[in-house]
RNA sequence: CGGGAUGUAGCUCAGUUCGGUUAGAGUACUGGUCUGGGGGACCAGGGGUCGAAGGUUCAAAUCCUUUCAUCCCGACCA
């Protein structure tokens, strides 16, 4: 078979790549650390986008684009800010290239030199509150509540497909607030909506806590982030909502008159989710035969093969199968491809991790039934044709829920509650996965326990009940766990 | 940026040690025949600047120098 797929038990990391290279999701591109996102794998994204989309127009905000350069000086008005993107930026210095004086090619035009240098946007914050100070006078032009739809660029050292590009798609949001109050329930809300998202829509099960100042955004007071388990153990960021305070306020002299008529600095959150969330998709689900797809992200959820090939009397029972699904919103391919043999195809919509897969042929007709097959479980069983779309609209929903549920199991199995750092090794060593555990709350302690065992503190969980124990690691008193893991 | 490895057909790789006709295989692709309920068989065909540049040589995928890229391990990383 050409098209195998190295098991996730013999390479983990060689099996993401498979899947995402057969499943045509992604390819590198001639840039180094860039991505092509290829069709399918773009069809998968625009649904995540549409349904993402939905929920932020539901919650009040509009969309808008801000430019996709920012000048230099931008960058530096917010010290934090600065420190956390600087060494990752791609810098425009010309605007012109020229004919090779020396030969053949062409080659930067010296004498188009930028009086001032551009970077590549790695996230907007800048740009947009010098653009909000302009926008933003009083009381009444609050909340600003925006998103943008975009590409942004981090010079990363080392990148995988989807979970760390060096260009990346992403959604950003920034919201603009008269009160901290109301700029904090921003953040949260938004949280919130992250992890509805993950969760009803793409079924990864998520925890929903705050980033210890280590982890914080650069130039946020404070980062609330959604963290995905995947099937090897290691903990995924999957959405962070930043409260930024009054930080980009004050660094780009964003004031408004409130209603007794004082001059205030704007309070403000950021928040955003990219397409990593396709390699969150990738590794919580899929197997060994290729990728699965939730139905209510799958671009084609029901795939129709017939058996052989098709003719007269499949075609027709065909149209009107589709008929009855299309008319319940599912979305049906029919693969009328005659070159290609029915177990080709098998292997093929299951690489493609199509959730629904009938096949019909003549026994089937004579019987009048259907084969259905679903990719989650792999589960075949023939049903009447009479009633297949409730049937079908059903399994999809069944479907949706068992690859919640069972990537819910899997977290459950690999998290674990440790008391002594013996202990914390010893999980992290076996089976990883998200460990709770004491931690006396200091930067020391996180970045000694990192270095000692490369496990990160994901985050501090919004439902951490409080608790009296020991560090960890230095045995110092804390109130409550918080929760370790390695990190992609 | 350090340590290691690799660049030969779309993909996976052989050939490089020890230089010698026209550079190979599997797979994929195209056409045909037979097939047909889980990745079919056979026949025929197309496809290469051997990563790039320079050098040594009668002769370079093979030797030398430089360079670029990719992968793995570190460092780095909302």
């Amino acid at each position: 078979m050409a098209k195998e797929i190295t098991s996730r038990e013999e390479d983990y990391s060689q099996w993401y790549l498979d899947i995402v290279k057969k499943a045509n999701l992604a390819q590198n591109s001639a840039v180094r650390g860039c991505m092509v996102i290829k069709p399918y794998g773009f069809s998968i994204w625009e649904k995540m986008q549409g349904q993402l989309d939905k929920m932020f127009k539901d919650t009040g905000h509009q969309n808008a684009y801000f430019p996709i350069f920012i000048p230099k000086s931008f960058l530096s008005k917010e010290a934090q800010h600065v420190d956390g993107f600087a060494k990752e930026c791609a810098v425009v210095t010309h605007h012109r290239l020229m004919n090779d004086p020396n030969g053949d090619g062409v080659v930067v035009d010296p004498s188009a030199k930028l009086e001032e240098e551009l970077i590549v946007r790695p996230t907007s914050e800048t740009i947009i509150w010098n653009t909000y100070r302009d926008w933003i006078n009083s009381y009444r032009d609050l909340p600003l509540l925006i998103n943008q739809w975009a590409n942004v660029v981090r010079w990363e050292m080392r990148t995988r497909l989807f979970l760390r590009t060096a260009e990346f798609l992403w959604q950003e949001g920034h919201t603009a607030h008269a009160t901290k109050a109301e700029a904090i329930a921003e953040t949260k809300q938004m949280q919130e909506v992250y992890a509805r998202f993950a969760e009803d829509f793409m079924a990864v099960p998520v925890i929903k806590g705050t980033k210890s100042d280590s982890e914080r955004f650069a130039g946020a007071e404070d980062t609330y982030t959604i963290e995905a388990l995947m099937q090897d153990g290691k903990a995924l960021q999957a959405g962070t909502s930043h409260f930024l305070g009054q930080n980009f306020a004050k660094a780009f002299d964003v004031k408004f008159l409130d209603e007794n008529q004082k001059s205030e600095y704007v309070w403000a959150t950021s928040w955003g989710v990219s397409t990593r969330l396709m390699g969150a998709l990738i590794m919580t689900h899929s197997d060994d035969d290729g990728l699965v797809v939730p139905p209510r992200l799958a671009s084609t959820q029901v795939v129709i093969i017939p058996i052989p090939k098709p003719n007269d009397e499949i075609n027709a029972a065909v149209e009107t199968i589709t008929a009855e699904l299309k008319a319940k919103g599912i979305t049906v391919k029919y693969d009328q491809d005659k070159k290609k043999r029915p177990g080709y195809k098998f292997a093929e919509y299951e690489m493609h991790g199509i959730p629904v897969r009938l096949g019909i042929g003549k026994r089937d007709l004579e019987k009048g039934v259907v084969e259905v097959a679903r990719r989650d479980t792999k589960e075949k069983s023939s049903q009447p044709l009479e009633g297949i779309a409730d049937h079908i609209e059903q399994l999809l929903e069944d479907i949706q829920n068992n690859l919640f549920q069972r990537a819910l199991d899997f977290r459950k199995e690999h998290t674990t509650h440790v008391d002594t750092f013996e202990e914390f090794k010893e999980v992290l060593e076996t089976k990883g996965g998200f460990i709770y555990a004491h931690w006396d709350g200091t930067e020391e302690t996180e970045k000694k326990i990192k270095d000692l065992t490369k496990a990160t503190i994901r985050c501090i969980p919004n439902d951490a009940p409080e608790e009296d124990g020991k560090c960890v690691l230095t045995g110092a008193p804390s109130k409550r766990r918080v929760v370790f893991a390695k990190a992609y």
